[in-house]
This record gives C-alpha cells, structure tokens and sequence, in this order.
DNA sequence: TTTACAGTAACGTAGCGTAATAGTTA
DNA sequence: GTAACTATTACGCTACGTTACTGTAA
C-alpha cells in the first residue's frame, strides 16, 4: 500500500509516515522502482501500535524502545507518566484558578493585569508583612479581585492580616458579600467565622441583610458575631446571643453596649431586662457571671430592671451584692 | 546592571534575557563600551511583567503585544486562556482515567499495554458489536484491566454486552468483587443494579461475603438481586426478600424455587411457612399474590405449610382454593 | 497532456539549554 | 595571568505543518 492510502487509512498523516521512517520507527517494508513507500499489512499493523501508545503520552522515542528494545518494560513508564500527568494537572488547575481571579475583576487593560496579578502573588506570599501590604494596598486599586481578595480573608490567620483584609474587602462592594455568605456555610469552622466576622465589618446597610441570615446560622460563633454587629442597629433578634455573651464572657462589654442601646426602646428594655433576670436564676453556682449580668442590668432603664437589681443587692456573693446595690443608688438620683 | 545580576535577581536566565532582546521584547536600555548589555530599572520592571504576564499562559507574542500594542485589550484573550486550560486539563484527565486502567491491569510487557489499550477502546465504542467482541475477548486476556471492566459493566445499557461484561468479570477475580461492592453504594440507581448483578454471577464461594453485605442494602433491587443468588446457597437471611419477590411477582419463580431449596431444613420450613401464611394474610385484597404464595408454599413441607394451604383451600378467589386444594391432594400422597 | 500522486529537502514553530569561540574586566 | 564575566552564533529538542521543487503513474 502506498503512502497516501496509509495515511487515509490510519488517520497518519503522510508527513508523519515519512517521519516515522526517517525515525527508524516504520520502515516500509519495500519501494517500488521509482522509489515509492511501499507499506505491509505488518507495517501497518506496527502503525496502529504505535498510535496506541502515543495515546498513553509515550514519545516516539519511547514508542521506538518499546517496540524493539525487549529489556524496556512498561513497569516504571507508566507509574512515571501517571505522576507526570498528575503533576501538569494540578500546574493546570492552579493556572485555571489564577485565570479565574483575573478574570473576575475584569480587568480594562493590562496594566490592571499586572495590578492585579501582584497583588495574587503578594496575598499568597508567606511573609505577613508582604500580604499586609497586599491587602492595604487592594482596596486603592481600581478593579479589585474581590474573588481572590475574599479566599485570602477566609484564610488568613495573622490578625493583622487578617484585619486589613476585612477592611480592604469592606470598600469593595456587594459581590465580595455574596461570596463572604456563602461562606458562612463552610464545613471548616475557622473559614465560616471569619466570614462571619468580615460581613460584620461591612457598612451596616449593606450587610444587614447577610447579618439577619447569619444570625440563624447553626454555628454559636457565628451568630455572636451577627449578634454584635446588629445589636447596635437595634435588631431586637440579636437579645438572646447578646445576653448568652454576657453570661459566657465572650466580648461581653460590647454585648452590655448593644443591649443598652437596645434598651433605649421603652418595650425592649423590660424584654431584656427579664431576659438578663431569668439568666440570673440560672447563674446559681456562677457568681462572675452574676457579676457581669448585674453590670448589664446597670444600663436597662425601667422598673423590671429596677427590681432585677434589687434582688441582686442581696445576692450571696459580696461582689455581687455590692455592685447591685451601688448601681441602684447611682439610679435612684 | 549586567545581565549576569539582572539574571539572578529576576530568576530568568541570561539565556532569556538574550532571547527577549532578540524579539524586541526588552531592550536593554545602554551598552557598555564593550557591548554589555546594561539593564536599567525600567528595564528591570519590564521583566517582571514579562514574567507576571507569562505566569497566566500567554505566549511571548501575546506578551509583547499586551505590553506594546495599547489596542490589545485583556478582555477576549483571559477567557480564551480560561477556554484552553479547560480543555487541555480535560484531556488531561482522559489520558489519566487511561493511564490508570492500563497501570492496574499490571501488564508485563507492551504487547500487554497494546493489548489492554485495544480492549479499552473497543469497550468504549459506540457500536455494541464492537463491545461485545471486547467482553468476551477480555476474559481470554493475561492481564485484564478488571477496573475498567468494572466501569464498562457498571455503565453498558445493551443487555446482551452488559451479560458478557458479567461473564468476563466473573471469571476475572477478586479484585473486581471489591470494586463492585465499592458501586453498590454509588448514588446512581442503575449502577447499583448492575452492580448487584455482576456480584450475583461470580463464583458463589467468592461472592458469598458480597452478597450477604448487599442483602442489607437500601435498594430494593440490589437485596433482590443478592437475595436470589444467596438464596440457593442456603441463606437464611435471603427469605424475607424471596417472599416480598414472590408477592410482587418479580423473579417470583426463581424466588420460589429459592424458598423450596431452604426449606430442606426442617426449622427453616417452618418459618417459611409460618411468614408466607403472614404475607396470605396482608394480601387480602390480592388474589394473584395469593395464588403465588400459594404455589410457593406447595414446595415447603412441614404441618405449618399443610394448615396453611388447608386455610387457603376455602379461599374466596376460586383460582387460589382450586390450587390449594389441588397441593394438598398431592402432598397427602 | 493533465491530474494526482510520490519523492527529497528544508524551514518554521516555542522556549529554552548548551555549546563554541572570542573578547572584557577586576 | 587567571578567573569570572560578557558577546555572538548556532545547533538541539518535540512533533509535526508547510512549502518548494522534482519525478511518476494512469
């Protein structure tokens, strides 16, 4: 069979016939009298096995080996093509995911590429001090890869960092919210608190939305820092985390500012004030927390309050009972 | 600076350098008086967004043109780049999935790679022909690529190609079994049930354990399936599912036959007598079901089967009392 | 004679590594 | 003088496509 039927045949292309050739690794098996290629079914059938194993991501020079060299197995070749396509795989994947931050904050020129490619680099960098300035510097540039910006907040463990970061993303705009709420259902509970705890550091118009949800979420943490956050905007739903964060002593000052503030609503002061007096029922054995619920109570007007404190003047623990009973004088004035 | 310096700080090699100033792509801005190419600061800039630019995938003319041409936006070309990598790590994948299947199949030399490799493609072509061929040529082979049996088996839709594929793994070994039983729980239906019937043709003494796993499974099916194969095997536990399978009329021959088989052991014909009068009993408003309970019981010796097809001898359905009637004529023999 | 092949030879692609050879600098 | 630079030129690698020019079969 001449070359050009080979080559229809086969899906080979003619140039590659002729190269396999020059390569030694099909020679034909005759030429006719003016010099034509002249393929057997054998070389034929050699052809086919050589597509094979082209298929594999052998190179023709292995393709040659394998099919004269007997001593070459296939044992280590194939594990080491397995690692080495792995390996382009995941090159692949990391390109695809830096392609996909570029592409997000759609970019004007290429200068705004370069822009944004630096500060990728620098938010990935390991020295603290490079992704801090990274994150600084994010929020004064034009087209902000909020994509990239958010990944790098949910993950972020320096504080520093971590804070500027949730300040850079706070300019941004709505499409890092969308991003930070679907976080907050994360299975890593680190990456669903901090979510929680950028949302928390948006201009609170923009965020009330993403706060309320977040303020049924299943995670505690989450919810206090809801809690924290909308409490000063008087969102009576926040009452009960606020409370249990006097109770627990988790940012507990900030919890006794919402629910004063809070309080400034005549109905919601004697809610919050029963509320903060059953918690000190349940507090028997717990005087510090006492404590801190009799300082709360300091800061809820009304006559539910006024009693919660009069009962506490006599509590058991001396702390307590002095604080209640100071705090009542300074309010009969 | 020299390029010697440029080059170990920029991390591109003086080769490159030497190379982008061939293309145009960084002049050096001096030279010195012996033709050293001096690197300016601006010059140094260029580099690294040469090398940020290329950090994405574009090639070096992209390059050029992204940083000289001001009519080459980023827009188009970050999502061709997107597009490509998409694809090229999808046919990464492809060859992976390949590369594996001839790797597990551990062939011993590249006529067994060739021959693996014919298999595979003849196992994925559209024409069930061509599968068939592959099935049954399969199980002649040394090495089998069992994992990509498996997959072909778990996934052929032609019934006739599906029966060879089960036919060649059954004859292949355990290894199969295990990925089998790995497919009983996948989330699709149809690969549970076929993956339950490849199990039910293996060797009984092989499948045994498979088996008695699969007849606790959430799919019906699947427990059919195990039930029938187990069944004969003197499985107690298979009887509740052979009777279902005869109320249901599903294999409900088989499943008698089954029942009759376990019912060689005297305390096990009780039972089964005793739970297939519960079912009579459930089947009030179903004289067909009660005609195949009835024919089920027939093959169950024992006083409880005798009594119970007496009861059924008075059976309001005419067909189902002239049947009984008939059974107890013959066993009174 | 035309047409469709065949042949050889060589260049171009991308992104470099690796010389070989020669001049420069400290 | 020697070591460590630099320069230019050019070949090699991979897996082909393409082009140019020439020869052959029907």
């Amino acid at each position: 069979m001449l070359i050009g039927d080979v080559a229809r045949r086969s899906g080979v292309s003619a140039r590659m016939l002729r190269h396999y050739d020059q390569l030694g690794l099909v020679r034909p098996t005759g030429r006719s009298g003016a010099g034509y290629r002249e393929y057997s079914d054998e070389d034929i059938r050699r052809i086919f096995h050589i597509e094979s194993l082209r298929s594999l991501g052998l190179s023709l020079k292995d393709v040659k080996r394998a099919l004269d060299d007997p001593a070459f197995t296939p044992a280590g070749l194939v594990d080491d093509l397995i690692r080495q396509t792995r390996d382009r795989i995941a090159r692949e994947q990391e390109l695809l995911t830096r392609l996909g931050q570029v592409g997000a904050a759609g970019p004007a020129d290429w200068a705004d590429v370069l822009q944004i490619i630096a500060l990728l680099q620098a938010l990935g960098s390991d020295s603290a001090g490079r992704r801090q300035r990274a994150a600084l510097s994010s929020a004064s540039t034009d087209e902000m890869p909020v994509e990239a910006l958010v990944e790098a907040a949910l993950h972020e463990s320096d504080p520093v960092v971590a804070g500027s970061l949730r300040w850079a993303l706070a300019q941004s705009g709505d499409a890092a919210l969308a991003l930070l709420s679907d976080a907050l259902d994360s299975p890593a509970t680190d990456v669903r608190r901090r979510a929680a705890q950028c949302i928390a550091e948006f201009p609170p118009a923009a965020a009330a939305g993403a706060l309320r949800t977040a303020l049924t979420n299943d995670d505690l943490a989450v919810r206090r820092y809801a809690a924290l956050a909308l409490g000063p905007r008087g969102e009576p739903a926040t009452i009960p985390t606020l409370i249990a964060m006097v109770v627990d002593e988790v940012n507990d000052v900030e919890a006794s500012d919402a629910l004063s503030g809070l309080a400034a609503a005549p109905d919601l002061a004697e809610h919050i004030a029963s509320a903060i007096s059953g918690e000190v029922a349940r507090s028997a054995g717990d005087p510090s927390a006492r404590r801190r619920l009799t300082q709360a109570l300091a800061d809820i007007p009304g006559p539910t309050a006024t009693s919660a404190l009069t009962a506490l003047a006599a509590d058991e623990d001396r702390g307590v009972a002095v604080t209640a009973a100071y705090v009542l004088r300074l309010r009969a004035r």
